[in-house]
DNA sequence: ACTACTGTAAACCGATCGGTTTTCATTTCG
DNA sequence: CGAAATGAAAACCGATCGGTTTACAGTAGT
């Protein structure tokens, strides 16, 4: 067993950034997160160099589950085309959940402006590497344009994320037709 | 003529406030805003009940500037493709101006979170007038089913802004074909 | 039992938050 | 000229910010 039963105040600690910067934004207090961690800020910031390494590393950490639970496992017998769906299917699901406020990662880079901020830079290698999955794919599926279908696939991804974050749209019926006419004119069958 | 040629307080403070909030987020504090407007906070109180309603009317008030620069004028000679395409050349646009952070309206809802703040509240009526424009447009040029190309546009709008605005892509030559082939499943010729 | 360590609770630091009030120089007007 | 109104500057308020430090309870190792 790789998995601990009980979070040591590390964990608990990311965790927590990781629940409460996504309900209230980046501008939470460390004392509230130490209190939702049941941590002290003593060991807070002997445990990280300051409340943006805290951020950081939630994001980091956090960021192998998201990415699970968005991609299709690999090498699925599936066609790229149904495992590009398959993402927008998690998404739909996702954003039809109770407290969804849209994609985190892109949350975090819009409220905290600076690109160079670590939690930034974070956000931004995930975001690259769900480019890259959405390209992958693309090339694997003999996409005309790879590269333009994977932009299109992010742009889609995030507007998508965005609107629902913010309740402007529930997305149903909207994602999976959007999508699959890219891929239809992309050449993706 | 009705502009002023010295601007009083309150329009130097919805000024500041629309230049301010939007580089630095809604974060940014009252004293700063009076620094920049060159107004002191007693003055700012007796014009707004408080930052929030600042902000608010900052985002209300700049609406029409923001739509006009955005929309072509009414009634031009164009076809609904046309109009359709020329806001998102105009975003276009406006993401390659240097400071461009995504759609200001959009952030200030991610960054409020709460939707029921009188900012995040003007923010989505502003977006809503866009959509309208977009099914408007949809229906006279006969889409199929114009409250999903609605939908899709301001999704792409929405998306491309912020993905512009985070530095993750200039937007060059992904926007255009992107839209123009919704358009064409759409059937708006 | 004694020491050494761990980590929570809480005091504390200077800075800043949103907001109110006081002070005072300037302008406006009778 | 003198009174009233305006508005900027700044002190002030309690609260909170990110971050440090102290104090102390618990627990291990010997």
């Amino acid at each position: 067993m790789t998995t601990e039963v009980k979070p040591n105040s590390r964990e608990r600690l990311l965790e927590a950034a990781a629940t409460l910067t996504y309900r209230d934004g980046v501008g939470i207090g460390v004392d509230a997160l130490c209190k939702a961690a049941g941590v002290s800020k003593k060991s807070l910031y002997q445990l990280f160099a300051s409340k943006d390494a805290l951020l950081a590393a939630s994001l980091k950490e956090g960021a192998g589950a998201y990415v699970a639970g968005l991609l299709p496992p690999a090498d699925d017998g599936r066609s790229p085309r149904e495992r590009i769906l398959h993402v927008f299917e998690r998404l739909e699901l996702q954003a039809g959940a109770p407290g969804f406020q849209g994609c985190r990662y892109l949350s975090v880079q819009i409220e905290l402006k600076d690109q160079r901020h670590p939690a930034s830079q974070v956000a931004r290698r995930i975001k690259r590497n769900l480019t890259t999955f959405f390209r992958a794919e693309a090339e694997r599926g003999g996409a005309k344009d790879p590269d333009l279908l994977a932009r299109q696939l992010i742009l889609v991804f995030d507007g998508a994320s965005a609107r629902a974050g913010i309740g402007a749209d529930n997305l149903n019926g909207l994602v999976a037709p959007t999508v699959a006419t890219l891929l239809d004119v992309a050449g993706l069958r």
